[in-house]
RNA sequence: GCGCCAGUAGCUCAGUUGGAUAGAGCAUCAGCCUUCUAAGCUGAGGGUCACAGGUUCGAAUCCUGUCUGGCGUACCA
């Protein structure tokens, strides 16, 4: 918050000084804390342009800079030409005053006001229940939607939900072997491309004990009630999952309108007035070459159904047509390849393709000893998302599935996580939050009050300042997490924070302490606890009073 | 073949708009509880940043090539 200040500072300086340069003043905390608490390598960056030694142009730099002599207590250059600031202690005591007004809002802020975000996560086909890399999707687009919300944004959450096409055909086949293989013949044929899946056989089981041999008849129409029970049941089930997970979506855009609206033949109608459409070999194909893009491709096919490229850009034309000005996508990896083919088609729909943002995260392996266990819904082994929720909690799986980058490959060790469960990094976290309750508790049975007015420049213990240099990050944190689509960036920055909370605990008694001293502290604990309160809410985690 | 993601400590991973001595957790070893929760704190060991070149004051980060793993590359979704 303060680095807008000391930026408009540098580039007064760099006006006084005659240069006019667009570059970007960034400040960044130095990794070896005895270079300072900011540093800036704009005079080496300057140093090719001006064709000066960098360390010239910094003491020419400092020579120009107005600042506050109250809040930085010293300004010098370093290395090969590194500007490097130190806060003095008062600065702190500012920073962390601001942080208590905050209060409960700490992190909030109208940033995205007026500006309509949607983010589509989970959008899961009701064939099957979901499994680790679902939840991976699940939870990696719920934090994003958090995120968005947090700093003000007007948010839409979705499920893009597909109840056409083929795989449902598939379920009803699937079901239907599993229906008679129960009912009358141990040997009924399982089709090839079936759902091996327990789940199927789970399904055929709950339709036998609702309606008996009622749909024996292998004919078009049970068939069709076959597919709908299935669809029922697997969403049922999906639902329920996502709820465990504290995940709620607001809209569940049913592909099925896109057809029954009519939406489809528009898309294709205005790419074919475009040229964009031409047929061959009795099919359709939509020209990306002309696009700029290396192939073609059929978005209908022989048969007269749409191949699943022509919905998805529908439905993103349809998103556009809402009214969102954001539009994010979050996808698995096995998505990659439709996105080209999806922002082209948007685009030659004339609506802008960089409103789109297309989060892709990685596959989720689990293992167990050492060992790969297989999560696939079509090979019948299954380890479900339930199953997992079931071993170590909604918590557990959320921080798991979140702690780590979202384009690198997760490996999720379910042994660590079902034995070593209480050395979980997610409790690290929830442990800080706990434990500043705890102080709480013990204040009140004291009869102490926290103050509202409260002398900062008390705190002066390194372990107090170290805390407070956190805590001043947590909006810049969200901002990044958010504009980056990292929420990897959060759950790091909160166990920072518990980190220093930790420290600065086992230093500093907050209790029994000089009345004026205690109240600073406990303040600042006060700051601590809404930071990781607020923090772990945005991840989706619960922060625990009592562990 | 082509495209995307990745390769960093024993393991799992941060760090990549080029910056100062490459970090964390787990694991290993050694310490700290008569005082607000020890699910905590302190310290130690552990590295050819896959490999080979290049760009420059400076490269884990940028460029080229090679190797390894994952995912795509359908008139499946």
């Amino acid at each position: 918050m303060y680095e807008e200040v000391l930026r408009n500072a540098f580039a007064d300086a760099l006006n006084k000084m005659g240069i006019q340069n667009d570059i970007d003043i960034i400040f960044e905390t130095p990794k070896n804390p005895e270079h300072g608490d900011l540093s800036t390598n704009i005079a080496m960056k300057l140093a090719g342009t001006l064709k000066k030694v960098p360390r010239e142009i910094a003491s020419e730099l400092i020579k120009n800079l107005s600042l506050d002599k109250n809040l930085n207590e010293k300004i010098d250059i370093a290395g090969a030409g590194f500007i490097n600031i130190k806060f003095s202690k008062s600065f702190y005591s500012e920073i962390l005053k601001k942080l208590y007004e905050f209060d409960k809002n700490i992190g909030k802020s109208d940033l995205g006001k007026g500006i309509k975000v949607n983010v589509e996560y989970v959008s899961v086909n009701p064939t099957g229940l979901l499994h680790l890399g679902h939840g991976r999707n699940a939870c990696i687009g719920d934090t994003i939607a958090n995120l968005y919300e947090w700093l003000g944004y007007d948010v839409t959450r979705e499920y893009y939900f597909n109840n056409a096409g083929n795989q449902m055909n598939v379920l009803a086949k699937s079901i239907y072997a599993r229906y008679r293989q129960q009912l009358d013949e141990p040997d009924f044929p399982f089709p090839d491309d079936g759902y091996h899946g327990d789940y199927v056989k789970e399904i055929a089981s709950d339709l036998i004990k609702e309606n008996n041999n009622k749909f024996i008849e292998d004919n078009k129409n049970n068939l069709e009630t076959l597919r709908k029970f299935g669809e029922v049941w697997c969403f049922g089930k999906i639902k329920k999952t996502l709820e465990r997970m504290s995940i709620n979506q607001d809209v569940y855009y049913n592909e099925d309108s896109l057809y029954s609206e009519g939406k489809i033949k528009e898309v294709i109608d205005e790419f074919r007035n475009k040229g964009l459409a031409y047929e061959k070999d009795g099919a359709l194909w939509l020209a990306l070459t002309k696009m700029g893009l290396n192939d073609d491709r059929v978005i209908v096919k022989s048969t007269g159904e749409p191949t699943y490229r022509l919905p998805d850009i529908a439905y993103h034309r349809e998103k556009f047509r809402r009214g969102f000005d954001v539009l994010i996508d979050i996808f698995g990896a096995d998505h990659i390849a439709t996105v080209p083919d999806v922002l082209a088609g948007v685009k030659a729909l004339g609506f802008e393709p960089g409103k789109v943002k297309v989060y892709i995260h990685q596959f989720v392996t689990l293992t167990e000893n050492g060992e790969q266990i297989k999560m696939s819904k079509r090979t019948g082994k299954n380890y479900t998302l339930d199953d997992l929720l079931d071993e170590v909690g909604a918590d557990v799986v959320r921080f798991f599935l979140l702690m780590r980058g979202i384009s690198t490959h997760l490996e999720f060790d379910l042994g660590l996580a079902r034995e070593q469960s209480d050395k979980n990094p997610v409790f690290y976290l929830q442990y800080a939050h706990a434990r500043i309750s705890s102080v709480f508790d013990n204040a009140e049975t004291k009869g102490i009050k926290l103050e509202y007015d409260i002398d900062f420049s008390i705190l002066v213990h390194k372990t107090e300042i170290d805390l407070i240099k956190k805590l001043m990050n947590f909006q810049q944190t969200i901002e990044t997490a958010c504009n980056r689509g990292e929420p990897q960036i959060l759950a790091d920055y909160l166990r920072d924070v518990a980190s220093a909370f930790h420290v600065f605990y086992h230093e500093c008694r907050i209790l029994d302490v000089e009345e004026k001293l205690m109240q600073a502290r406990l303040a600042l604990a006060e700051v601590t606890k809404n930071v990781m309160k607020n923090g772990l809410t945005i991840l989706g985690i619960a922060a625990p009073n009592r562990m």
